[in-house]
RNA sequence: GGGCGAUUAGCUCAGUUGGUUAGAGCACUUGCCUUACAAGCAAGGGGUCAUAGGUUCGAGUCCUAUAUCGCCCACCA
């Protein structure tokens, strides 16, 4: 057998496994009635651009979880698949056209949907490299693209459904426009920042008065489609001028004043203009009082044909400046006041959003999100979500939410599959067959798609095999971020078209910041290549990193130096197996019939971690499982009983000791660190199969649990510690004298602590300290003074006890705790209120 | 305006149903090249768990306020 490494080397390690696990075809899911069904759909990466962090941290999750599940028994099946993120991806192509000069209008619908094809396979291909460098267990042979034929059918399937049962309309509202993109955005992808600018408070002149309403508002320039002004029923103010009307600055136009509950007195001066088409409280108030709606821009955000000829073609924001240029000029400009107030953004371009009436398709949502709720309320239908709080942020979602708005002027996406020929509307799964029928433009919205894409992936709705046994899949991984836009319309479609939720478990992730706490941004230039991190550390050491850095859902500060503790967690591991390999190379099979009692302890605390990593890994509490493993492996397996094992390494029991620990150890690791576990397992010379991934996880087995060898071990390392202790604080010298004061074998602590020639049967008369566990005692003795600091440290440790003991005394004389507290901590403070009197007596001796 | 989360060692974070003297990694101090590992080993220093009350035999953990920071939601003209 070869050598292995002296260090550890992630690049040679990781080299050619993956190849290796997809020639094996480990990934694929293989259905199988004995063992019972665990699935995981991957959330779509965008193929707008190469994954980043946040992505890997995604996938790392995931993967835990399916190497997890397979190795413990479950036919396993995670599907991969990307999503065609509709307006994100045309931005990107529409950008990429630019910058050669092409514009999109000009190339045309067709060599669009071309372009944005060439980009999906382009970026496509990155992604698909970037899943196996971070070596995830993914089922390729069912990959899917949200834009797929299956995809297509099954959107269009639903759209006519929903159609048909009235879920879905098509309605003139205000919507949400985005006047770069050119299309409408659903409520999700606004995104409201915070922004400086003012309440400018216009002069509206009463109609046949000197007197006038004090009118404030953020967008003066949106005037000229003001069709009242409304204020509160209530309001005595302005009580005499209801009914009245104002005279519409700069176009001398008559308007009514109005009452309307719109109007907060509380708020600005109490009386507010409405821009029925602009706005969408406006928008409401017109609707009750049936007013005009004049809009007054084009798509671009420009001024249109509905303003005077001097403001039409500007864009909104000069429109604002030459209309307060006017109004001051004419005196109407009363006051302006600072303000500060949040304003909505599109999510992906960034610019303004224009409250717009416009003719959209809805999805009708009261219905859908009801059942949700209902769905949520029964304990064995719910999706469950990790950590539970994020249940609430659906929940709150499903009360408040309203029609979603699903139609988008993009070219890449589902096309709406609803036909016009004159005033006659056909919506089928296919175009009608006459002549005449023109196709609706639109796209669908993105998300429209990938909320079907816990079954639609699996056939449904023609072929419902997988969907059988896989739905509703296990455990869905995602950030907390896409609640809304993704997991809570996934469970209102899960549940409404096939009766079940999409999947019992929702883990939550956070999302992962800068060292300094601030998001990662293209401005900020602090993004972090998770790629880099893999040439540098390896996938294992930043898969590790991910994993056990934060509790679930919560947000992780990246930090380089954590990636490299991983590694050199990998680098101790890799030396620890490397001693054991190079020592077992003869064992021909496991024997664990005649141990030690360091052996015995091994096992028994190797015993309690396995116990505890499975109910943290059950809990996907991954960074509690790792470090439960990390605990055994380094303070107790490596800091102890490889130690100990040199005193033994002939011995059949060592061997097969430290064979079966390392085995349990990879084991537990592998789910995390699945290159380097490969890797040194196969090295192992009794091992179940080939390789570690299809292995079995550690059976927790009581017959290996010793609680007297367990206490009698911790017992002596306890001693071996103090002894430490003391020799180090005191300088004492290697060849100082000790006698031991106890009859028992402490044959493998002279051996730990070196000591072999240097024990002493009678007191030398020259003794110093004394060391103690609850089992063994021994004085040091050595050629030197106590000197000051020595008794200072003394009287100091004799204060500790002194008070450690009052305070135990006193709790004890306490009836209530002694009645109250279980028997087993009282207990245990009876003991240790012995063995400190002890303590403390032989100190005052 | 509503809701949620955070506040624990210099830094980044754990801390299960309340229960021995609150933990880890990094950083720091001291001593070691002890042949698995110096990217290591051994020993050590460092925290009145944001603040104030309360419940309890017992509170980092439960309750009530307060402060600071962060996030989400909401039609705040």
């Amino acid at each position: 057998m070869e050598e292995l490494d002296k260090k550890y080397n992630h690049e040679n390690v990781e080299k050619d496994k993956y190849e290796k696990w997809l020639k094996k075809d480990y990934f694929k899911c293989n259905p199988d009635s004995n063992k019972k069904p665990y699935c995981i759909v991957l959330p779509p990466p965008n193929v707008t651009g190469v994954l980043h962090l946040g992505h890997a941290w995604d996938v790392a999750l995931q993967d835990i979880i399916i190497r997890y599940k397979k190795m413990e028994g479950y036919d396993t099946f995670w599907l991969p698949g990307m999503d065609h993120a509709a307006i994100a991806t045309e931005a990107k192509v529409v950008k990429r056209l630019k910058d050669n000069g092409i514009n999109k209008y000009e190339y045309g619908r067709e060599k669009f949907v071309e372009a944005c094809w060439d980009w999906t396979k382009e970026h496509g291909d990155i992604i698909r490299k970037q899943w196996a460098k971070l070596g995830v267990s993914l089922d390729y042979s069912k990959e899917r693209f949200t834009l797929d034929e299956g995809m297509s059918k099954a959107v269009r399937k639903v759209f006519v459904d929903y159609y048909n049962e009235g879920l879905i309309y098509r309605g003139e509202k205000i919507i949400n426009w985005d006047p770069v993109a050119k299309t409408a955005l659903s409520n999700e992808e606004v995104i409201y920042k915070e922004e400086k600018s003012a309440f400018y408070h216009l002069k509206y002149q009463i109609e046949g008065s000197k007197e006038y309403l004090d009118v404030a508002t953020t967008r003066p320039e949106t005037l000229f489609g003001d069709t009242a002004v409304a204020v509160n029923e209530k309001d005595k103010r302005y009580k005499k001028f209801v009914g009245k009307n104002v005279i519409l600055p700069l176009v001398n136009k008559k308007i009514p004043i109005i009452t309307d509950e719109h109007a907060d007195m509380e708020k600005g001066t109490g009386c507010v203009k409405i821009t029925p088409a602009h706005d969408p409280n406006d928008y409401e108030v017109g609707l009750r009082h049936n007013l005009e709606r004049i809009i007054i821009m084009n798509d671009d955000a420009t001024m249109n044909e509905n303003v005077p000829k001097k403001y039409q073609g500007l864009t909104r924001e000069k429109c604002r400046e030459v209309v307060l240029e006017d109004l001051e000029k004419e005196g109407l400009l009363l006051k302006v006041e600072p303000l500060v107030h949040e304003v909505g953004h599109s999510e992906r371009t960034n610019v303004l959003v224009e409250p717009m009436i416009k003719k959209q398709w809805f999805v009708k949502m009261r219905p859908l999100a009801d059942t949700v709720l209902d769905t949520q309320k029964k304990k064995d239908e719910k999706v469950n979500f990790v950590p539970t709080r994020y249940e609430k942020t659906m929940n709150h979602w499903m009360e408040i939410t309203y029609d979603w708005c699903i139609s988008r002027q993009l070219w890449w996406g589902h096309r709406i599959p609803a036909w016009y020929k004159d005033d006659k509307i056909y919506v089928g799964m296919e175009a009608p067959k006459e002549e005449g029928w023109i196709q609706d433009e639109d796209v669908l919205d993105t998300w429209f798609s990938s909320a079907l894409w816990p079954f639609a992936t699996l056939g449904w709705p023609d072929d419902n095999k997988l969907v059988n046994r896989y739905y509703p899949n296990n455990t869905l991984v995602t950030g907390y971020d896409i609640i809304p836009f993704w997991v809570n319309r996934m469970t209102f479609q899960g549940e409404k078209l096939l009766g079940k939720r999409p999947f019992e478990h929702c883990l939550i992730h956070g999302l992962i910041r800068d060292k300094m706490g601030r998001k990662f941004s293209k401005s900020l230039g602090n993004g972090i290549d998770p790629f880099d991190m893999i040439d540098k550390y390896g996938a294992d050491a930043l898969r590790y990193y991910l994993a056990s850095d934060v509790a679930p859902g919560t947000d992780m500060r990246f930090d380089e130096d954590k990636i490299k503790s991983s590694w050199n967690y990998i680098n101790k591991i890799w030396n620890a197996a490397r001693f054991v390999i190079s020592n077992i190379s003869d064992l021909k099979e496991i024997d664990l019939t005649a141990l030690k009692p360091e052996d015995k302890w091994i096992l028994t605390k190797y015993m309690h971690t396995l116990k505890e990593t499975k109910k943290f890994m059950d809990k996907f509490e991954f960074n509690n499982a790792a470090s439960s493993i990390y605990e055994f492996t380094w303070n107790y397996f490596c800091d102890y009983y490889i130690e100990m094992s040199k005193y033994s390494l002939d011995t059949t029991s060592t061997k097969s000791t430290l064979c079966y620990i390392l085995t349990g150890i990879l084991k537990m690791l592998q789910p995390f660190m699945p290159y380097v576990t490969d890797e040194l397992y196969s090295y192992l010379p009794v091992k179940e199969c080939d390789d570690i991934m299809i292995s079995t996880y550690p059976k927790y087995d009581k017959k290996l649990i010793f609680e007297q060898e367990e206490k009698a071990t911790d017992d002596s390392i306890e001693f071996i510690k103090s002894f430490r202790n003391i020799k180090a604080e005191n300088n004492i010298s290697k060849d100082a004298k000790v006698m031991f004061d106890t009859e028992d074998d402490n044959d493998l602590i002279v051996k730990m602590l070196k000591l072999n020639d240097n024990i002493v049967k009678k007191p030398l008369g020259i003794k110093a300290y004394k060391v103690f566990s609850n089992r063994i005692k021994a004085t040091i003795f050595f050629e030197k003074i106590e000197t000051e600091a020595d008794k200072i440290a003394k009287d100091a440790q004799i204060k500790m006890l002194t008070e450690s003991i009052n305070r135990r005394e006193k709790l004890l004389a306490n009836e209530n705790y002694v009645n109250k507290a279980p028997v087993k901590i009282v207990e245990l403070d009876r003991q240790k209120l012995i063995e400190e009197k002890k303590k403390l007596e032989e100190l005052l001796k």
